[in-house]
DNA sequence: CTAAAAAACTACTGGGAAGTAGATCAATTT
DNA sequence: AAATTGATCTACTTCCCAGTAGTTTTTTAG
C-alpha cells in the first residue's frame, strides 16, 4: 500500500483496474489517485523550492490535507523524492523499447524517432527532470541504484544504436565515443531552459533537438 | 571587509597587491586567501551535500576552523553561495571578452576558441558550476540579478557571434535561432557527466566539444 | 614586557521540520 | 441504529541548524 524503497511500479503508469474484484480494484485506484496527487504537487514544489527546503507541511498544504495524510502513502520524505525521480527515467525508457521494438527502420530514423519521442516526454515531465538532475544524491542506495540501471540500460541502447548506424555507414565513424552523450546533453539541458510560456513551441524545439542529434551524428 | 551581498570582485580572483602601504595590502591579502580556502571548501561541500543540507559547522569543520570564524568573512550562508555561484559565470565572460578583443580571426575559429575556453573553466570549476546550477535559487534577489547579468551578456554576446557567422556565410543560415541555446547545453551539461577520474582527459573532452559545436553550426 | 586591538572560539537561543501516538471523523456492515 | 473498520487529523517530541553574545587567545604597538 504504501510507496516505500523497492515498490517499482512507476507511480504516474495508468493503473490496471481489473484485478482481483471490484471493491479492491476501485480502492486501488484511489489509493494510486492520491499517491499521484502526491507525487504531482511535491515535484512542483520540489521543482520550485529545492527538495530540503521543502517541508512535507508545505507539500501537503498544496494539496489540502496535512502531514500525516502523506506518510499514510509514503514510508518518508525520500520515498516521494524516489517516486518523482523515477517518473522521467522509466517513460523514457518505455519510448526508447517502444521505438525498437518496431525495427523496419534505418538506424538515422530510429535515431530520430527515440530523441523525439524521448524529447517530448523531458518537455512534458520538465519538473521531474529536474528535480531527479538536482536531487538524486538524496535518494537512498537502494532507490539509487534501481534508477541508474534503468539510465544505465538507456545510456547501453543509445550507445549500441549509435555504434550500429556506424557501422551502417549512416552515422559519421570519427565522433564515435562522444555523440550519445553530446545528444544525452541536449536533451537533458531542455528541461532547464524551456519554458512552456516562452515564446517556442514544445513541437518547435523537438524539431530542432532532432535536426541538431542528426548533425551531431553526422547524418546528413 | 565581509562579502557580502553587492561585493562584486570574484572571490578567486589574485588580489592587486599594492593598494596603500605594505601593511594594508598584506593585511587584505590574508582576508583574500582565507575568503577563498571558505568558497573552496564550502563549493565541495554544498557539490556533494547540497546547499540546504550541508551546515556551516560542516564547512567550518572541513577547514578545522569554527561557524563564528566563517561569519566574519561571511554575511551568511547565503553570501558564500553567492561567491561560489559568481565563479563559473565571471571566468567564463573574462574569456569571452578575451578571443573577442583580438579579432582578428573568421567567426569560426573565434567560436572554436570560445568554446575550448570555457569548456575548460566548466571543467576546471566543476563543483562550481554544478552548484551554481542546482542552488541558483536559494540566492537573494540582489546576489540572483547581478549574476543573472553576467550570463545574459555571455549568452547576448555568443548570440551575435553566431548571427554574424551566419551573415558571413560560415555558419549555416536554417539552424540560426538554436545553435547557441544547443552549443551552451553541451557546455553546461559537462560539469554532470565529466569525471576527473575517470578515462576521458580533458583536453580530449575539449576537442570533442569543439568539433560537435562546429557541427552544430554547420560549420563543416 | 605590557596594553590595546584584532581574531577566533565557547556556549547559547530561537525557530523550524521530520516523523509519530493517539484522537476523531466517516463509511460500511450487521 | 450500533459497532466495526479505515482514513485523516491534532498535538506533540526530538533533533538540527542559522545566527549571536560574550569570552579567550593571539597579534600588534608602544
Amino acid at each position: 500500500m504504501q510507496f516505500g524503497g523497492a515498490n517499482v511500479k512507476s507511480a504516474l503508469a495508468t493503473n490496471d483496474a481489473a484485478d482481483v474484484g471490484d471493491g479492491a480494484s476501485l480502492k486501488s485506484e484511489f489509493v494510486a489517485f492520491k499517491t499521484n496527487r502526491i507525487v504531482e504537487a511535491a515535484s512542483r514544489l520540489f521543482y520550485e523550492r529545492g527538495y530540503s527546503s521543502c517541508t512535507l507541511d508545505h507539500v501537503a498544504a498544496e494539496l489540502g490535507v496535512t502531514k500525516p495524510f502523506l506518510y499514510s502513502y509514503f514510508k518518508n520524505k525520500e520515498s516521494i523524492l524516489a517516486a518523482i525521480c523515477e517518473v522521467g527515467i522509466s517513460e523514457a525508457l518505455a519510448a526508447l523499447e517502444q521505438v525498437m521494438a518496431a525495427d523496419h527502420a534505418s538506424h538515422r530514423d530510429l535515431l530520430a524517432q527515440v530523441v523525439a519521442k524521448v524529447g517530448r516526454i523531458v518537455i512534458h515531465r520538465q519538473e521531474y527532470v529536474v528535480v531527479y538532475q538536482r536531487e538524486m544524491k538524496h535518494l537512498s542506495s537502494a532507490d539509487s541504484d534501481r534508477i541508474l540501471r534503468m539510465r544505465a540500460s538507456f545510456d547501453h541502447q543509445i550507445g549500441n544504436l549509435i555504434r550500429e548506424g556506424v557501422d551502417a555507414g549512416e552515422f559519421e565513424a570519427d565522433v564515435d565515443p562522444f555523440v550519445s552523450v553530446w545528444i544525452g546533453g541536449l536533451i537533458s539541458w531542455i528541461p532547464t531552459w524551456y519554458s512552456r510560456k516562452g515564446q517556442r513551441s514544445a513541437e518547435e524545439v523537438i524539431e530542432h533537438l532532432v535536426q541538431a542529434s542528426l548533425r551531431l551524428a553526422g547524418a546528413n
